[in-house]
DNA sequence: TTGCCTAAACGAAAT
DNA sequence: GTTTAGGCAA
């Protein structure tokens, strides 16, 4: 997949690029005494231009809302809970709840914080009230925790210790210092991993424990859990010493702060009168925490106007349990259960009516997640009627699954469907590659959203820490990480001196890479660091004479000409240009391409210097470069799926072990996590939905058997029309059916149930070597190496031959080079298009 | 210190 | 199946 972090930006961005004219002053608590109430900073061009008839205003707004949408739009109290089932237009309602307070003028926009759960929710909302209320609508923060927090956190950084320039540590990044600290205090001995450690750090972080209060809790007869409060604790201060929060700081940290600095919480609890928050079943217990703060009421006698508001912010908050997938994360749906508990006096609004999906489709959602018990009954239905029935399919492997996807997608398109109304949903991004390969020889286009993402690149990586080197100088990671890439014969030894050099004069790293004459180490060592540190102190000089420049835009130009600079200085480029390793040359490409991204950052954000730059790539999210325009079908996880929908829907691997994931058996609420994950997929569809699976899949080098997951079983019959049924699976050419069942046969004759392949039983999954019967019988369709059948010259009337489709005839070559597509009429495959290039085809004479 | 090789480990979801 | 750790020669 090409890279599409242009866009991404370009419309991430946008969200922070009108400059709020009602912005708090730049750092209005640097000086405890003199709080500004925020009222002063409001100029009056925010104020929505008056409507001559504000009712008439409002009966817009409400037009075409269901009763109950309308009482989530208009009622105004301390407390809502719009508890909102999947597609009961929730984004309506959120939206023109904020239009309405807008346009009434009962808030100015800097009164309101609205939080969705990605940038790209965040941009939608933001569009849709732009729609709604034109300029109006400017000045609100609607953003993610993440970035709200790192807003807060980068004004307020200085009363902890921090500067407003630190550096976000995604998960890579924490892993690679916990790896270092768990070498250094050899924690590996206890059994610690960088992933076991960050999963326990980011638990503790969520649920708001620190080093201190978590030491307090530990046994400390336990040398294990007193070997990783060490861990915590060095992880901890190497933190705060480079300059950076990781993830679950940013959310915690912004609570710590407010908890302990009541007149910075103060700010925010006057200044956000209304809080919403979308997808609120997915919070975790800090987040909780961080709106329970911002909707406190402000402590008196922090306010200097005598009008002193004592209320504290109202709070809208949105959700549904049965969607609430992310309990790995930390989310805990009590904090959506429970809501009434905790905020008294709340008005809770239902809204169960249901605009987009069919009846048949939500009759399988509400019957599979009425199999969680411990739920409220809540019952989707809608007046559409009842639309086409679901269809079920089971191929012998993930290759001819993903065949089937491949040939129903492309009838979909002949009957009218765009690609880019068509998604296909797996639960794991290791299922993308059978999907990949036969996508790619049937020449579907399609997209992968989130995956391995850009970011995630070692070369983005390599040259965001040169960016980081100059931004943060405290950053020890960023530093390490460039100090030999590109080579320069910097070695572990040569770092550990430079480290203890720091330490022994009490200067920092990058002080004593400045400093590296005085190293006393080799010739080419000592010029090869003073090299790279007058390149960084260069890149240094030249934002800071771009911020000093009255130019407008010059701060933000200078990000990507700094990033030019450094790359090609370096000589990272040329590293790459001149490897032999092939791959290297799309490495050099990725960067050129970072470096375009900078620069559509300076067009987005005339205003916006380096920082601002770094902070946006580290909180883009897998779901946010979705572009639907581009004409693709849209593969995704489960999970990214939240949130979206399509027409036409392709849930894969519905299968034990997958769906249910098998690591979900051991925890607990485990399997009704991943039944809601079922239902989140099921209610993304609007009109098809097609649930398949295989009997064989490939995984881990090594094909093990699948039985259908038991939650196909929770699918009313009548529903599902199975082109093949689980229990009707020929293996190619054979005639024998095979049957294979979920882990208790049902009593139902749901599917027909004969025996199970012999020798395997339930929990039995993997064939062994020995039997090898399964393998002949199923062996993979399509072999895994991609074949080039480099100028393979086809024309029409040509009788080709195919592997696994046999004999045909080509109608018409179209496409150009390496992407010629042949349309192949099969003598009994019917009609195919064939990337000719990769196709294992064979032309006839 | 780098580069190349083999052996072994490791496989979920993501802001 | 892919990625990473470690060993060894240049």
């Amino acid at each position: 997949m090409r890279i599409t972090a242009t866009a991404v930006l370009g419309r991430a961005m946008s969200e922070a690029a009108p400059r709020l004219a009602g912005d708090m002053a730049s750092s209005p608590s640097s000086n405890a005494d003199a709080v500004q109430p925020v009222i002063v900073g409001w100029p009056t061009a925010t104020v929505p231009e008056s409507s001559s008839d504000e009712r008439a205003g409002g009966s817009r707004l409400l037009e075409g809302l269901n009763p109950q949408q309308r009482i989530a739009v208009e009622y105004r109290g301390q407390a809502l809970l719009i508890v909102a089932g999947a597609g009961s237009g929730k984004t309506s309602v959120l939206t023109r709840r904020v239009a309405l307070l807008l346009e009434q003028r009962e808030a100015w926009p800097s009164q309101i914080l609205a939080i969705t759960f990605t940038n790209k929710a965040a941009a939608e909302m933001r569009e849709r009230v732009q729609a709604l209320v034109g300029q109006a609508a400017q000045g609100m923060w609607i953003s993610t925790f993440h970035s709200a927090c790192v807003r807060i956190l980068r004004r307020e950084a200085e009363h902890f210790g921090f500067t407003k320039n630190f550096t976000i540590y995604d998960s890579g990044d924490q892993r690679a210092l916990l790896k270092r600290i768990i070498k250094e205090l050899e924690a590996d001995a206890y059994g610690f991993t960088p992933s076991n450690t960050s999963a326990k750090i980011s638990k503790l972080k969520n649920e708001l424990s620190d080093v201190e209060s978590y030491s307090r809790t530990i046994n400390t007869n336990d040398p294990q859990e007193l070997v990783f409060l060490q861990v915590f604790r060095k992880y901890t201060r190497a933190l705060a010493d480079a300059n950076a929060f990781d993830f679950d700081d940013l959310i915690s940290q912004t609570v710590f702060l407010f908890r302990a600095f009541p007149h910075v919480a103060a700010q925010y609890q006057q200044r956000f009168r209304h809080i919403l928050v979308d997808e609120y079943q997915d919070t975790n217990h800090a987040q909780y925490s961080l709106i329970r703060e911002l909707t406190r009421a402000p402590e008196a006698g922090t306010d200097q106007l005598a009008t002193t508001r004592t209320e504290g912010a109202s709070l809208t908050v949105v959700g549904d349990s049965d969607q609430s997938i992310y309990a790995f994360r930390g989310a805990d749906i009590r904090n959506i259960t429970e809501f009434e508990r905790d905020f008294p006096g709340a008005k809770v609004v239902l809204l169960e009516q249901n605009y987009r999906s069919t009846q048949n489709i939500l009759s399988a959602a509400n019957a599979v997640i009425s199999n969680n018990f411990d739920r409220k009954d809540k019952k989707l239905w809608t007046a559409v009627g009842d639309g086409e029935k679901i269809v079920g399919f089971t191929g012998y492997s993930g290759h001819d699954e993903a065949q089937f996807i491949a040939d129903e997608i492309e009838k979909l398109r002949n009957a009218g469907t765009a690609y880019s109304d068509i998604a296909v949903f797996y639960r794991t991004n290791a299922q993308t590659r059978a999907l990949e390969e036969i996508f790619i020889r049937a020449a579907l286009p399609y997209r992968i959203m989130g995956g391995t993402k850009f970011y995630e690149r070692a070369e983005i990586k390599d040259a965001l820490a040169y960016l980081v080197s100059v931004a943060n100088p405290a950053d020890i990671m960023a530093l390490r990480r460039i100090l030999n890439t590109p080579k320069r014969g910097i070695g572990p030894a040569t770092e550990t001196a430079l480290a203890s050099f720091a330490e022994n004069n009490g200067v920092t790293f990058r002080e004593a890479m400045r400093r590296a004459d005085a190293l006393g180490l080799g010739p080419k060592v000592t010029s090869a660091i003073l090299q790279l540190s007058a390149l960084l102190d260069e890149a240094q000089a030249a934002l800071d004479d771009a911020a000093a420049a009255d130019r407008p835009t010059a701060s933000a130009t200078a990000v990507g000409d700094v990033l030019s600079l450094l790359m090609t200085k370096s000589g990272y480029l040329d590293s790459l240009r001149n490897s032999r390793d092939p791959q290297d040359e799309a490495r050099a490409e990725n960067v050129d391409e970072l470096i375009a991204v900078t620069k559509e950052f300076a067009k987005n954000n005339p205003d916006g210097g380096i920082v601002d730059f770094l902070t946006e790539v580290s909180l883009v999210a897998a779901a946010d470069d979705l572009d639907d325009a581009t004409g693709s079908v849209s593969l995704m996880t489960l999970h990214t799926a939240k949130g979206l929908e399509y027409d036409a829907v392709f849930l894969t691997g519905i299968e034990e072990d997958l769906l249910p994931h098998r690591m979900s058996a051991n925890e607990p609420g485990g399997p009704a996590e991943e039944r809601r994950l079922f239902y989140v997929g099921i209610t993304r569809a609007r009109k098809r939905l097609y649930l398949s699976l295989a009997m064989t899949r490939a995984q881990y080098g090594e094909t093990a058997v699948a039985m259908p997951s038991r939650y196909l079983q929770e699918i009313p019959a009548e529903l599902i029309e199975w082109r093949q049924s689980p229990g009707n699976v020929n293996g190619r050419g054979g005639t024998q059916s095979r049957a294979l069942n979920a882990r208790r046969a049902p009593s139902s004759d749901r599917w027909s149930v004969r025996s199970l392949p012999e020798g395997a039983s339930a929990g039995d999954t993997r064939f062994s070597g020995g039997s090898s019967k399964p393998e002949t019988a199923w062996a993979n369709r399509i072999t895994a190496k991609v074949r080039d059948n480099g100028d393979l010259e086809l024309v029409p009337g040509d009788r080709i031959s195919h592997a696994d489709f046999g004999p045909g005839r080509v109608n018409a070559v179209t496409g150009e080079g390496a992407k010629r597509i042949a349309h192949v009429q099969f003598e009994s495959a019917g009609a195919k298009k064939l990337l000719i290039k990769i196709a294992p085809i064979e032309k006839l004479d």
